[in-house]
Formats: structure tokens, C-alpha cells, sequence
DNA sequence: TTAGTTGCAAAAGGTTTGCCGTTTT
DNA sequence: AAAACGGCAAACCTTTTGCAACTAA
């Protein structure tokens, strides 16, 4: 992750642009607009790097195959809706998950994820 | 599912018995103890159908491969400690996940896991 | 007897890697 | 020009499926 090239610039640029984490496939065809010739490989090559840089953070829904989001986002989690199964980011996040745990575990982090019906589909 | 088979009852035992959620590969080597000539198709199709039946729950750790528990225990999430990488059943739940989501969102359910050091590695 | 199950091997689906030509610096 | 990078195809890994043989009921 030395050089600045066409496909990592698409790539990243996608991926921020976007207002909710993307599947690999899902960058490859969007960025696929800007550079035609894009690969798969090259989508996967280039995540990883930049994940390796600190720029993306790795959305992993259970069952699901990982997305990306940029990593410059807050602190936050998900709801996935059971009926169209598209991810929207919740803003707010219940701190205080020390409580959880049994006393002598140290709590580093936490992750949260809600499922359920979007606003369109429980309409 | 609707026979009793040697490999049905052994897959089953070695989840029932194991005090952690186990991997396929796990049960498939566990459960060749009693069933010399077991195959890992067969371990996947019983895990689906006791899946299905509602025996057993899975747990899907981010980025990993899924693990399989008895689904007779209670409403639960897991702890996985970043040093052993082991996975462990939390006993309380904070209950109140729907403020989270936006107005007109229904939340049914939510999965909460936990990342840290275990008593024994915290030490 | 006979329909559900198993083993094996092949297929799928997503991600990674090798090779070699291309591009950035 | 040198080193990094990208495209393509093949390799990988986990999970699923097709099919003939087996087995529980």
C-alpha cells in the first residue's frame, strides 16, 4: 500500500461515499463505474491493505459475509432487517457491558447488532 | 431427521456434552470416536437438521467459522477472550435493545458479544 | 420393503495466491 | 529502471449437493 493507483482510490472512495458497509462484491461493482477492469483480487487486496492501514473497519453480520465501512466512523452498531436484509448504522450504543461479564474479565470492547424490520418494511 | 442413527445421536452427544459451542471439524473428529467412518457432509447435514428441528442454536463469532451449542440453554450471549481465544457463555443480558433503533424500526432480537481478557489471562 | 441416511467425491461460494505483464515513482 | 500493483486463473477452505449403497422402521 505504497503507491496511489486508480483502483485503490475507486475502492476507497466507494467505500466511504457509501452510507452503509459494503459486501466485496458490492464495491467491486460500484467501483467497476470508475475503473472498468477492475478484479475481485484486486478489491480484496486492496480492502485488506487499507484495513491494515487503519482506514476500513470489517462489519461481520452472523451467517453473513463480511462488509467494509470506513473506519473514521463513530462508535456504533447495527440493525440488519429480517425482510429486505439491508444493514443501517444505530447512532446511539448502551455503554456499561463491564456488567456482563464475570468479575476478573476485563472488557476491551463490545459489539452489538440488532435484527428486526426497517422502518419501510414494518410499515 | 426423522430416524435415529448412530451418527445422528453421536453428533448430537459430543455438542450436548461440550461445555464450549464446538466448530463442524470439532464434532466431526469428537464424534469419530464413536463413529469410526463418520464424514464431515454427515456432520454438517445433522447440524442443519438438528438446527431446524431446534436443538441446537448456532454462534457466530465475527469472522470465524460458526460454532454449535445445545439450544436448551437460556437467552445468552459470549465473551471471547483475545489472548486464549476462548468462548464464554455470559449469564445476564441487558434487555432493552429497541431504543437503539430509529423510531419505526421493530427490533425482535439482538446478539451482543464481548471482547476482552478472561479471568485467567486478565490476571 | 422402502424411504430416509450415509459416504464419497464433486460442486459451490467466497477469499487468497502465483504468475507475469503494467504502472507508479 | 526498479519496485509495487493489477488482472487473470488457479488454489484454498468451508459448506453443500448428487448419487449409489446402506439401514432404520
Amino acid at each position: 500500500m505504497e503507491r496511489k493507483t486508480r483502483q485503490r482510490q475507486a475502492i476507497l472512495d466507494v467505500i466511504v461515499d457509501a452510507q452503509r458497509p459494503l459486501l466485496a462484491q458490492e464495491v467491486l461493482l460500484m467501483a467497476s463505474v470508475t475503473v472498468p477492469r477492475l478484479s475481485l483480487a484486486t478489491v480484496y487486496r486492496n480492502i485488506k491493505g487499507l484495513y491494515e492501514e487503519g482506514l476500513l473497519k470489517v462489519v461481520h453480520l452472523p451467517g453473513q459475509n463480511p462488509r467494509y465501512e470506513p473506519a473514521n466512523s463513530t462508535h456504533h452498531h447495527h440493525f440488519q432487517c429480517r425482510q429486505c436484509e439491508r444493514v443501517f448504522d444505530l447512532e446511539s450504543c448502551l455503554g456499561n457491558m463491564e456488567q456482563l461479564a464475570p468479575s476478573g474479565f476485563l472488557v476491551e470492547d463490545h459489539e452489538v447488532i440488532l435484527y428486526g424490520r426497517c422502518g419501510a418494511c414494518a410499515g
